[in-house]
DNA sequence: ACAAATCTATACAGACTTGTCTATATAGTA
DNA sequence: TACTATATAGACAAGTCTGTATAGATTTGT
């Protein structure tokens, strides 16, 4: 009788990816060793290079495993909590707000591994880039919606301030950013 | 006969500096190690560590002369393009546009070391935030110049956008954020 | 010209890095 | 029960890193 999979112990993968995406988001992918992550997630260091084939490939599937729950949760937030499009663009930075209120908040994986990975060729700062425009795509989405004159424009605009209050929160080590972001994005979208 | 400073060779703290400054910008103080510094400056390891106690505290060298360095380059450029507050703090997006140009930029070295130096008792680190409080209250007086209702919230919603257009050009490799942000910073001004 | 300060070259210690190799153990499946 | 895939433990190679030690050369100021 096998155990139930709810109480069953993760698989190794599962334990490595848990390991490396707390220690790579609070500490940096390049101030983290394979042996940190192999002793945190008391895995095999054969294990792990039995699932990825090098440190850059966990990197790149860290990235990528985090742009999906981030932006899932994202948009949940926003959608949750507002209906109307431009609602919901304005609900966008209470959900940075939330975002950057918690403990472990240290800024934006993304613009954290681009500037990490100095490369364009590696994995990971593809991802990167692909997450930044999905962000985009997102608010273009909306703005269309809520039927504002030159979307393409007020979209860009509002992920310059989202993207900007992710660094000032994260340097300044307070949320208070995103009530600025928030305050700036409310004039963009009533004057467009 | 001494010869003229002019043609004199610089001395070994002066190439260490630059070596270092353009290595840590290009590459990220945590990819660049000491050799590579010694060997770009042509001097010796001892002269380093003779001119700076350790790594640390040469990026903390670096970073702050880079400090220096740019705030004066920046508001140089905003003051000599225009006079009145309203139009430099507009100006002020020019500026970021010509930096954003340059081929070798890459982003801002203090948001880029604030990512890179996890630990915010690092030397280095406590720079880059003066660094963007140093910013905040160059905008800050420009904005109680213009004579702006809400002064320290219309600064701030500013900093967003200027932090913001430096975040994404960087990644994008891509000076157009610039002209976005500027168009922002037009609207919330007028509005104020 | 002489003495003091500075610079160079190089070797080295000790710690840390990623990735490989080997050998053993533990599952699940036919 | 036997086979197969996966996990474990740990040693190891080959290279990197920062920082120190040593000894000789070169500048510099007086």
């Amino acid at each position: 009788m096998p155990r139930p999979k709810s109480s069953a112990k993760p698989s190794a993968r599962d334990r490595i990816m848990q390991a490396a995406s707390t220690l790579f988001y609070q500490e940096g992918t390049q101030n983290v060793g394979i042996d940190r992550i192999i002793a945190e997630s008391g895995v095999a260091k054969m294990s792990l290079y039995n699932h990825f084939k090098s440190k850059d490939a966990l990197i790149a599937a860290w990235l990528q495993q985090r742009d999906a729950n981030w932006r899932e949760w994202f948009q949940e937030t926003v959608e949750k909590q507002a209906t109307a499009p431009t609602e919901r663009l304005l609900a966008m930075f209470d959900a940075l707000e939330e975002w950057f209120s918690q403990p472990d908040f240290r800024g934006c994986a993304f613009i954290n591994s681009s500037v990490e990975l100095v490369d364009p060729e590696h994995p990971g700062y593809q991802v990167a880039i692909e997450h930044q425009q999905a962000i985009y795509d997102y608010i273009l989405q909306l703005v269309k919606a809520a039927e504002i004159d030159d979307p393409d424009a007020v979209a860009e605009q509002l992920l310059l301030l989202l993207e900007g209050a992710i660094v000032v929160a994260m340097m300044r080590r307070n949320p208070a950013a995103a009530v600025q972001a928030k305050a700036a994005a409310e004039m963009l979208i009533r004057a467009a």
